[in-house]
DNA sequence: ATGGCTATGTAGCATAGA
């Protein structure tokens, strides 16, 4: 089973980028996030004549996630349960026995700022509920936009971020939280090429000289993780013609 | 040090992203 995550920046301008890959990876289950696109305006129609079932949960302008399974999900979910939220973040569905959680952590823009605070209260929320999700379901795979780097080793120049948004220490040990709930790091199961990442910014030949972060994580619990054959990031959409920012993370799943 | 792009909403810029 290969499943994948993937911050498409607008699903209204990715959409032809997201059909032809779907068709050239041929994943079983795909996460996406920043769809930015309100349910009734989802494209749904272009995505099941691609072969796929999908089920989202989206907002005009911003936020939007979207979970998209070849085959039929179920106890779909939207949001964190008991954490009102009117950012559409979170979408969880089961499908071939294994739960997906969708999710959009948010950026946070500048530690201390209103939204930092959101932030690391969302982060507690996500944490809370995702302790008690995996004893109920021990094959679970947490997709997604984290908006945090774990480590130095994915940013390009942690210096530079050193104590910023998405390199700070509450932030890291959020991240770290969720690895104590018993969650393995899929991409860090295996050897990697160094200074991988997930995202590169627009501006400054971002991608060009390779100055990105790695902030796109696929999480699984123990019993994910040992079938897990390999974990891999897709750049080859971010060469394209008005990319993303974001490429996408592919995870394969044994049997 | 800042921000250089991109997308959205909406009609000339403001907001947000990371």
């Amino acid at each position: 089973m290969r499943i994948a995550t993937w911050n498409v920046n607008s699903l209204k301008i990715r959409l032809p980028h997201l059909l032809e890959w779907l068709a050239s990876e041929q994943p079983d289950a795909v996460c996406l996030q920043e769809t930015k696109t309100e349910d009734a305006a989802f494209p749904r129609a272009d995505i099941e004549a691609a072969g796929y079932r999908v089920v989202f949960s989206g907002q005009k302008t911003y936020n939007g996630v979207a979970v998209l399974t070849r085959a039929e999900p179920a106890e779909v979910r939207a949001g964190i349960p008991g954490y009102e939220d009117a950012q559409k973040r979170v979408l969880a569905a089961t499908v071939d026995g294994v739960r997906l959680v969708c999710a959009y952590f948010p950026n946070g823009q500048e530690v201390g700022s209103d939204k930092y605070a959101y932030k690391l209260e969302w982060l507690e929320a996500l944490i809370a509920w995702l302790g008690a999700e995996v004893a109920h379901y021990p094959r679970l795979a947490l997709l997604g936009d984290y908006n945090i780097a774990p480590e130095d080793a994915d940013v390009h120049d942690p210096a530079l971020w050193a104590g910023k948004v998405l390199c700070s220490e509450p932030e890291r040990a959020a991240f770290r939280r969720l690895l104590e709930l018993g969650f393995r790091d899929s991409f860090r199961l295996f050897e990697q090429q160094p200074k991988s990442y997930t995202w590169w910014d627009y501006r400054m030949l971002g991608f060009q000289k390779n100055h990105g972060m790695r902030i796109d994580h696929i999480l699984l619990t123990p019993e994910l993780a040992a079938r897990c054959t390999g974990c891999r990031v897709d750049r080859a959409m971010r060469k394209r013609e008005r990319p993303s920012d974001h490429a996408p993370v592919i995870a394969e799943l044994a049997p």
